[in-house]
DNA sequence: TGCATCTGTGACCATAACGGTGACAGATAG
DNA sequence: CTATCTGTCACCGTTATGGTCACAGATGCA
């Protein structure tokens, strides 16, 4: 997303960006397929075709990333369904579950107040500071 | 960890857990030694022994017992090394851990805010208001 | 129009992670 | 001394995930 940011207009195939990755270009399809699907990435088919960002870098955060590539719950909690004949196993979920929302929508406040473009910029920024840049301090805190 | 606030003194077996849970006792077992070597949790060998907590329920938070069991990485980033060759693959992690940080402590946040007791309480409390009055027995036996 | 390019998607395999299971030494209560 | 229970290991089967190949369809271009 990041390099689809910083390519503005010019369509990225999923063979560059799998070399910037590090892996295959179905794999970058795949989750390219997925991004689409959540209005976040479209695609130009046909030669000199790609991948572009569907809104601009500055309106995708990065909680809207993370829901269209994430599909599993964040905090998973019992695997196996607890034993009902057990008052703690019988009621333990439904205790469990809004702390467990709680504890997710927290975070996702955290991600929603981080934008692609801020991401760009900071990529930018620590290619212009060479070497000794230690912690690059995206703005939002 | 919530059976064994509601037993307080009386030490519980990994098999009477596995019950509860739905699963096997050796897989107690190697949570109970992950617990203990974060020191929530002591056990007591020979016959009539088992797994007491070692705190009061009051004194352990859920932010502890996950930190506990957890081992990875709340939020994993990338499983292969980005290209070094491309501007963004080169920085993106550096640019990334830090906000992926501020969301993971965000969420410890919320979880350190909930004790173990309040879920054993919360257990109770739901307990008492049944739909049917079932025995209250804690083990499934 | 024909060709090269690139997406979208499905199938398949290898690998890693994880729970389930059995086993066994050591500790301890009675 | 014996029954019980922990702590830990090894091992297996299942599941999730990424890597890889393959192929149809869309599209730009000569």
């Amino acid at each position: 997303m990041t390099v689809l940011a910083l390519r503005r207009d010019e369509p990225t195939s999923s063979e560059m960006l799998a070399g910037s990755v590090g892996t295959n270009a179905a794999v970058i399809r795949r989750i390219l397929s997925m991004l689409a699907k959540h209005g976040l990435v479209r695609s130009r088919l046909g030669a000199g075709g790609g991948a572009l960002l569907a809104r601009t870098a500055d309106e995708i955060t990065l909680a809207e990333v993370y829901r269209a590539v994430e599909t599993g719950e964040l905090i998973c909690t019992h695997r196996c369904e607890p034993s009902s004949k057990c008052v703690v196993g019988a009621r333990i979920l439904d205790v469990l579950e809004p702390i467990r929302q709680r504890a997710e929508s927290a975070m996702f406040t955290q991600l929603e107040q981080v934008r692609l473009s801020m991401v760009s910029t900071a990529v930018l920024e620590e290619a212009d500071q060479p070497a000794t840049a230690p912690a690059p301090e995206l703005n939002t805190a």
